[in-house]
Order: C-alpha cells, then structure tokens, then sequence
DNA sequence: AATGAATGAGGGTTCATTCAT
DNA sequence: CATGAATGAACCCTCATTCAT
C-alpha cells in the first residue's frame, strides 16, 4: 500500500484512481473504434489498456458504468473545448459561432476514433435512455449557446424572416451529418473540407457577416 | 393460411423462402429498435417474429448474415423509394429535388424504427467493412442523382460560385443530422419540421426556384 | 402404399422398403468412413444417399436404430461371407482355416470404409451396450468356427502343447490388429501382405500343414 | 490447500497450469470410458472433473484441442512407459522384448478406461488426420525399437527364414487386437493372459530364447 | 491496489426429430 | 412414400463478474 512510510526506492507502482479510470476510458474509446460497440469487452479494453482483467470492475464496478462514463467523457471534453473556444475567440458573435463550428472540426473532437464512439452511442440511444440523455444534455447546451449567437446576429444584422433555432437547427444537423462523411468516407471528406460547408451555409444566411 | 380457428401448435410450413426471410428482417428491424444492436440476439428475433430458436440458422446461416441482409434491405428499400418518388414528382428539376428531400421524411423510410437501425449499423461501421460498403453504396447513388439535379439547377437558374458537389453534401449532410434529431428527441422534432428546415435551405441556396 | 390395385401405367417410383434401408445403410458408410462417427449426421447420410432429411425416420424410426443396424448389416454380411468362403473352400482343415483368415484381407470385407465402420464401433462399445453385443456375437461365431478347425488340426498333426482356443485367439488378435495397420497406414500395409503375416504365423505353429 | 474445513462454496484457485490441464485431461479419459467419444460434451467432462463449464475453454481454448491434448497425453503416457521398462529391464534382448510386450498390459497402459480411449480415437483417424498422426507417430516409436531388438535376436540365435519387420508387425498386431479383447471381453480376456498370448507367439518365433 | 484463475449465465449454432404437404 | 421447412433441446463457446492471492 502506498503510505508514507513507503521505503525510500520503493516506486508507486498504483497510479492514482483518477488516473487509472481515465487510462481505462481511453482505452475504451480504442477500443470502441477499433472494435466496434458490440465487440468491445471487458477483455479487449483491458487489453487495450495493457492491464489486469479484473481491473475494470474494481474501478468501474461494471462494465456498464465504464461505457456510461466514457460517453460522459467525451461529452464532458466536448464541452470543455467549446467553452475553451469561446474563451479564446474574437469578439464578435459572428467570430463566436465560427469557433463553435470550429470545435466541431477541430483535432481533439473530431478524431475518428472519437467520431466512432458517438455514432455508437447514438445507435443504442434508443434502448439505452441513458446513453440518450447523456448525448442530448451535450446537444442542448451546446444548442442553447448557438441558438443565442444566432439570435444576436440576426438582430445585429436585421436579417429578416430568420428563426435563430431553425438556423442552429439546421447547422447543427449538418455538422452531425458531415461527421458521419468523415466517419465513414474520411478519403473524401476532410475536417477542413467540413468546416468550410459549414460556413459557406453561414455565408448564405449571414451574408453580411460571413464573407468568402 | 392462418386463421383464427388455426389449432394452437399447428404452425405454417408454408411460407415461401421469401416471404419467411421477409418476416425475419422485419423482425430484426424491430428487434434493434427495441433492444439496440448489441442486445439483439438470436432469441429477441426469433421471439420478435414469433418463430423459433433455430428458424434463423435456417434462412440465414448465421447472425451476421442476417444483420448484413437486414442493412441490404433497408438500403435497397430506401432505393427503390426514391427511385419511385422520382417517377412519380413534377417534371421540374425543383420538383425532383423537393421529391427526393421528401423521401427522407416520408413515412416509410423515415420512421424511427428504421432510423436506430441505420445509427446503429453506422456505429459499427469502423470495425465491419461490410457494413460500410452498404451504407456508401446507399449514399454515392443518392448523392449521384442530387448532385445532377444540383448541377442542373444552378446552369437552369445561372446562379454564380455555387458547386453542385458541395451543395449536396452539406444538404445530405443536414438530412442525416436531422435524422439524428428525429431518432432521439421525437417530441421536438418531427418529420414534417426537418423537412422544412431542408427546404429553407434550398431556398436560401436557390432563391428563384424554391418559394416559401 | 403399393398394392395389387395400382393403376396399369402407374409407375413405382418408390423402392421397396429393403431396398431403401440397404442404399441408407450403405450411405450410413460411406459416412462415417468420409467424416467419422461422430461427426455423422442425418444429413450428412441423407445427403450420401442423395435423398431428402426426413427419410432416415421414416424407415428406421431414429439415428440410434439406423446405427445400430449399419453395425448389424456389416456384421451380418461378415458373417456371410466366411460361411460361403467355408463352402468354397478345399475339403482340407489346413484349407478352412486359410480360408476364414483370406476372408479377413478380402475385398468385400476389408475395404477401408468398412475397417473405419468396425473402429468406430469399437470404440463406443464401451458406453453402448448394444453394440458390443454385435460386436461380440460376430465374433464369437467366427472364433467358434475357428476354434473347431485348429482343434482338428492339432489332432490330425499331432501337434503337442498346443491349445486351439489359445492359438485362435492369437489368430483373430493378429488380424484385427492387421486391419488397424491397414486402417491407419494403407501406403504401408496391404491386404496381401497382412494375410501373408497371419499364414506365416500358421506355418510357423503347425509346420507340417501351412508350406511356405 | 483443500481440506475439510473448506468453506462451501470456496474453490482452489491456486492449481498450477499444467495441474488444471492434466486434471482435465484425466477427466476427458473417464469421459470417454464412461460415455464414448461421440457423447463425451463439455459438461460431461467438467462434470467428471467437478469444475465449471468455462474452465476447458480457459486452458484449452476449444474442445477440439482437448481432445488432441487428451490423445497426445496417452501417447507421450505410453511411450514413457516403455522407455523406463527397457531401462529396468534385463540386459538380454530377450529381455528387453519380454519387457515391451510387457508394457501393453501393465496396469497404466492397459486399464480399460485408456483402452477405450485408444479405440475411439482409432475409430475417428480416418477422418481426423491428427489423430492420425498422433497415432502413427506413437506406432513407428515403437515399431522401431522392436523391431531393432527382433533383428538383434534373429542375428544373435541364427534364425533361418526369419524377418524382423515381419515378426514386429504381427506381434504388435497380435497385441492391439488383444486391446480389442480386453475391451471388449473382460471377464473372458485378462492382461496376464494376453500377456501369455503374445510370449507364446515369442516362444514359437524364438524357440531357443523364450522357453516356457 | 492489482491480478488473473475460475465461474456460470447466456450467446450463436447444430441437428435429430416432427409434420404439413 | 417421400419431402423439406420448422422446431427446440443441447451443443460449444464467450464473457462479465467474482475472489483468493
């Protein structure tokens, strides 16, 4: 046991729980990619993570909640790395709803392997409610922040007959269905190729704020 | 053929080949809508389709291939619709791209059943190239004929700086994403909803041939 | 049902029952000499006898009886043979008995398809009952049989110290573990070169009757 | 270690590898005896071994591999078992043959229950090239050594007429049906008389070094 | 805290048998 | 008689979970 009185030269083999619970969620989402949902198990994330079988269920309890807290995890850094952006962008509400369209496309989001283990979640929300509220919070509350920039511009710009929800509606479902290009055609459909469909929709809609 | 005054334990023998195959995909359709993926199960089919353990074995020779079947069939079906919508719309190019935007969210093809079958074929598509295949079989000659009716409209109406490509792209793109939106917040959004958020986006793209 | 009414014209395209239970139980060989016994299956001896799935019941009622008279079948055609090798033979013992022993490297009877069938059987007698009692039955009759001859010789030669049920014994042991060898190395062992090695152990113990 | 004052319910779970597997396999042996090969199932032998379902596939990884691991071990059993008899046996090379024949019917060879084994396997080899294999390999070992020993003694007594090759191969075939008779016959054939079966067929070759 | 041998429920699949045709 | 679609029990195997170490 890791103590004080740990002799000196004697290394911490035990990383703390926090770190072992994100090695393990990491190598679920290897694993998922990998593998795929339905083949992933116990086995081959253990495996993945180059530790014990019995690993997972100390940590876990079960491989149920493992697969609970690797969605929450890349929704919880979904929306880290959104707020990051907002953070760091430009003033603008224009500056502010390319960040977040950004994010979408941005590397740590948007790796396949990530990509992967949405669409796998979203293929068992409708038998997992879990799974379904954990992806819809991420969605609302990233819907909510696009809602109101759109709103904002639509104000600033005197955009007539322009529903803000309708727009972040549409733009919303458009970065969803490029994810599953890059998922499933990543030869022809690349992140940068994807945020500039992206825009140029916001071109069309905000002509006087998104110039080409 | 099966009436009411059908002794209990007297089952059909009868069925065509077809017709059985037929009922079985029908059966797993709902069976992964009801359960996911992963939770289907040879029994939750055959249950499903009130037949029994073995009949699957049978017509199938093996789960997968029944999951392979399955996916070819929805693909085909969601084909042969569009090709049918086609035939039957207006003779204008608007006319055929307003048809095949509808196919998305018509009844058939869009009700929810068949949408968790497709999310959760598209989550195990990294790891299964079969299934893959079919999904971007279904998807190249859906894109094929949009990209045509794309192209068409923009010489018919000389729009300027439009690519037919990236416009059906980024319109795919928004279908699938409002599938998304469909499958798992039915009670906000509805068919008839996505499929204006479609049209709006045609007709912000090709204002003089889509009114409001 | 065949009968004495039958129209004029009317062909029977059904066999008589013999027939029928002959050509399965040689499909029943074929068999188990193709796959083994226990991976022998109805279908795999319907499919031999290029008939459908259902006729094994129908014409033995179960698995267990078609095995059972596969076993009685070879046993009984065993049986035959020596008795018609017996009546075919020279009039003289020493000529009886290398009759019986020619009947063991026979064609008929020491084809390989035939050992596999007597191997397999062998090696289930432990556990069903029922074969070992044809197994035995077979060979007490020809033990028997030859028990008498070697007693006849013993006394016409003269022979001193030796036991006929002894010599017997050695005798049917050297041949049934001749047929192993051919079983499981035909491209060492032949069928004439193993009645070669029972007749040299016949000149070897009653010189003055077997000449080389 | 196991005592009585295990709780219920409490299981070893520090047997070694090569404990488990041996534990299995001598429970495949009993199966085989008890139920024949083509019955011997996964829970007939865990059952024999009080051990849980799971736990062949754990060492063995598949049934198949049991079985090949069951047979070699008899195999390797029975070749050990001559290799230490010719080492304690007389310096004679009758001696030496005296002790192999011996071999065959010493109680851990010839046990029943090893017997039977021996025959099921025999019975599957012509569609089981491994077992084949297995067996053959096991018969040239031991067809060589005695055949070496027959050559010396034909040369050390002079022996006219006589070939070692040919006199191995009957005595060896006079041994395996004797096999048969033990399996099959145990109240009319012993190993101590089997054992006096083949030192008769000894006494005839080589009259000038076994005597009665 | 960590391991990995062991468990046993439940998965996919096979196959002897039944039975409507 | 004969067929072959259908059944369901029993097979082999996987895998989440437990637990002695």
């Amino acid at each position: 046991m890791t103590t004080v009185l740990e002799k000196p030269g004697t290394k911490r083999r035990t990383a703390s729980k926090e770190e072992r619970q994100l090695q393990l969620i990491k190598a679920t989402i290897r694993s998922i990619a990998r593998h795929g949902l339905s083949t992933t198990t116990m086995a081959t994330v253990s495996k993945e993570a180059k530790l014990s079988q019995g690993i997972i269920n100390l940590h876990f309890q079960s491989k149920d909640r493992l697969l609970v807290e690797t969605l929450r995890y890349i929704a919880d850094e979904y929306k880290s790395v959104w707020e990051k952006a907002l953070r760091e962008s430009g003033d603008s509400t224009a500056e502010k709803i390319a960040a977040l369209v950004g994010v979408d496309f941005e590397k740590s989001v948007c790796q396949r392997n990530k990509l992967a283990v949405w669409f796998a979640f979203w293929g068992e929300t409708k038998s997992r409610p879990i799974y379904r509220d954990i992806c819809r919070k991420r969605d609302r509350e990233y819907r909510q922040i696009m809602i109101g920039y759109c709103a904002s511009l639509i104000e600033e710009g005197k955009y007539q007959n322009l529903d803000a929800e309708f727009i972040a509606t549409a733009l919303l479902a458009m970065t969803e269905g490029l994810w599953l290009d890059l998922l499933m055609s990543p030869e022809y459909m690349r992140p940068e190729q994807a945020y500039k469909v992206c825009m140029h929709y916001l071109q069309t809609i905000f002509p006087g704020h998104f110039q080409q």
